[in-house]
DNA sequence: AGGCAAAGTGACTGGTCAGTCATGTTGCGA
DNA sequence: TCGCAACATGACTGACCAGTCACTTTGCCT
């Protein structure tokens, strides 16, 4: 048995068989997507990857190519909110300084990334460029994904601002912040740094890196006094 | 009398002339690259903004379409490093505390990006996606582009570090992450913030927050003592 | 004037692909 | 065994658009 949360309700033989096949085109999408970028994977490509005809896809996706596209983000916005829950799970900290879940947070980030490259590949290509869409209802879509995203960062924020162990800001903005830094050093790992010429830069390892984003976020850039 | 540096090599009316309509072209271009996005954006209409045939680009740029992208982005990160450099140019900077070096740079940022959204939108809808291109080329070309601005900005900081006014730690990679901080600030003023719900945000308005990205890039995260 | 080079033009071409649909194929229940 | 519904398929179609080129216009020099 595969393991955790699985066909819970009561599903036909048929109904799974659908869903591993649904599943299987999404893998198929999300390599391509990633490697091609939106504009230039077709769906041509998809179906050959999942070794489907081009017409099935159609069966499982209404709306198409964009159809498609919008599943893969559904999941991995959902992937990665549970990556923020999990390292902020209240059993797991409790009583730890909050600079060690910060910590073990931007690592797990990292960790989820780089198991993943293909999903963080799609965020860079895609995403930033949705946002910014002249297209409202797709514009809509990223901002309350990155928003759901960013609120389940504030709230245990917040709490650490009550705690008195974060300086009194904005939840939000400072969430904002912390994922913008997570994907900013992401990028980094992700391209292997070929530019960091002289040093054997701290960059290029998900731990080093880490550690260095925890200062920075932490401790700032001001010396110690 | 325009003003600044123009025409300071002897250059025919012709040349002039023909320096102007390229430009022209170049103003087009941007706004349809910003508004669309590379992909949707159409040579008919770059040439119908600009009010010339679509056969005059050629005349112009002869790579076509992607040749006046690029023009674009030459551009852009040219004016990005006069913005670094002007900020921490030397004369007005001297003796000043590095906090308040760095704020005024991170407000000419803004200030920037504010006056000309539309090389905002540029470099946020196309330049990530061109990073993690699969043509070696135009990847290339963005990893050296973002070097040289990011370089710009470590040379200061490097001699701030010297100075004992910031954390000793690697000037490339706090200049990478203060870049990208004022990036992911700039996504809040562009969008107009619309997510931001119960507050009179601090981030809508480039002093704020500018304020804010200073204050926690130089003290960070954690709680006054 | 008139001749010529430089610049401008937009209808046309060829290639690309998303999406369709008429035609198979499969497997289940009667 | 048959019949039917669900599913799979890929050749085809229509839309789109970058890039071309044969022709026109402009303006400069003699």
């Amino acid at each position: 048995m595969p393991s955790t949360l699985e066909a819970n309700p009561p599903l036909t033989r048929r109904e799974r068989e659908r869903q591993m096949r649904r599943t299987e085109i999404l893998q198929a999408a999300k390599a391509v997507f990633a490697e091609k970028g939106y504009t230039h994977a077709t769906l041509d490509e998809i179906a050959q990857r999942a070794e489907f005809g081009k017409g099935t896809l159609y069966n499982y996706f209404e709306g198409g190519k964009e159809d498609i596209l919008f599943a893969c983000f559904d999941k991995i916005y959902d992937d990665l909110c549970e990556v923020v829950e999990s390292s902020f799970d209240a059993d797991a900290t409790a009583g730890r300084p909050f600079r060690e879940v910060l910590y073990h947070f931007i690592l797990a980030n990292f960790n989820f990334f780089m198991e993943h490259q293909e999903l963080f590949m799609i965020l860079v290509k895609e995403a930033y460029r949705m946002t910014f869409s002249d297209d409202r209802d797709k514009a809509a879509y990223f901002q309350q994904q990155r928003e759901r995203l960013v609120g389940t960062l504030a709230r245990p924020l917040e709490a650490a601002v009550a705690a008195g162990e974060v300086r009194p800001m904005p939840p939000h903005a400072l969430a904002h912040m912390i994922m913008g830094n997570v994907s900013g050093l992401q990028m980094h790992l992700t391209l292997g740094c070929a530019d960091d010429m002289e040093e054997e830069s701290m960059l290029n390892k998900p731990e080093t890196a880490a550690q260095f984003l925890t200062t920075m976020l932490f401790d700032g850039l001001k010396a110690n006094a």
